[in-house]
DNA sequence: CGTTTTACAATGCATCTGCATGGTAACAAA
DNA sequence: TTTGTTACCATGCAGATGCATTGTAAAACG
């Protein structure tokens, strides 16, 4: 055998070329040719770790969200505060604001376009609206536990609430519609509602 | 010259089969050949009517936009009753339930992807978002005029945050992440807490 | 009537695409 | 040291794609 190779991580890097593609130009970018020279490889390189070219790219959207969840976990271990000032500030990490979280829209916004025609993508695009939703149910949940939110609370629709506030937020910032401050406006506005 | 003929017409023609095509396979699948043959034509005829394919997808992109306009128009005219039914009725006629919605949500995925990277087809994007808020804006105007709401309710915001819930609900429902009953529910609460 | 313009059709072409193939060099195992 | 496997690289190929070119028939216009 050659060199030892972490077989992952040398997927991952090339993941990372495809996503930078794609954030960068859009999904028909992402080519074999122009994903090997963005990750400084030859194209047979770019074959051996994917079978095929659709096998590539759900990979680096898998790894998206894995990037993703990461980045809000981060924010979730910092000190809470208020149940309210943390949701805002999780929030804030998803919607399209900084130059990291814009990327991800972009990819988002790519991943959805290709769900529709992609059983896999859309079943990756589920997983991730179900798991935001999940992740806002359970916190909520917690919240409604210590009193901080009324027992009778529908914990479920509340959590599908406030992902389509946030998620239909994405596309006017992404694209300019609107600005930070009139979104966090409307996010403040929902949050005022729920909190009380 | 051959026979007269409508060349806006034969434009929208055109259009209706581009979008076919992209409802139903996706961006990719709007080549020129395919777009011919589901026109009916020769890829001559396309060319003769589009510079560029480029110019062939905005122009069924804002055709698009036109034909979402006339169905809301429609359902925009019909009696009334009460302002939060009108609101509930309109905003179901955007949401990706029957076939017909569900290929305008499956167009408009596509025109997000390539707004990503197409300034023409961003400034669409845009001009969708503003057209939908400002729809939104003027009707929530009308019903404070008539007393229908507070008169000290910020209605720009109101509307932001309308149109925020509602297109959020768009890709759960598009992709199976929530039922049409768990979306209305959404809509319903919404409606319940700007109506009062 | 003849000319010219319009509305297509047919085809050719350079380019790009994903994928298959055939190498080769490194290195672990025998 | 031999052998076999792994990790690539270079190249070739068939198909598709957008666009340019050329051809042609019909009809409006002088």
């Amino acid at each position: 055998m050659p060199k030892q190779v972490d077989h992952e991580e040398r997927r991952r890097h090339l993941a990372g070329a495809v996503l930078h593609l794609i954030g960068a130009r859009g999904l028909e970018a992402a080519t074999l040719r122009a994903v090997a020279a963005e990750a400084g490889v030859s194209m047979g390189a770019v074959q051996h770790y994917f079978k095929t070219k659709d096998e590539m790219v759900l990979f680096a959207m898998e790894h998206n969200q894995h990037l993703l969840a990461a980045r809000v976990r981060k924010r979730f271990a910092e000190p809470p505060g208020s149940a309210r000032e943390w949701f805002r500030r999780v929030i804030q990490e998803m919607l399209p604001t900084s130059e990291e979280s814009r990327a991800g829209a972009r990819l988002y916004a790519a991943l959805q376009a290709r769900a529709v025609v992609d059983p896999a993508m859309a079943s990756l695009a589920v997983h991730a609206i179900e798991g935001a939703t999940a992740f806002y149910r359970a916190r909520l949940e917690d919240v409604r536990q210590e009193g901080g939110l009324p027992a009778d609370l529908d914990v479920d629709r509340e959590a599908r609430s406030l992902y389509s506030t946030v998620s239909g937020l994405v596309a006017p910032l992404l694209f300019g519609a609107c600005t930070e401050e009139e979104a966090m406006e409307v996010l403040d506005a929902h949050l005022d509602r729920m909190f009380g």
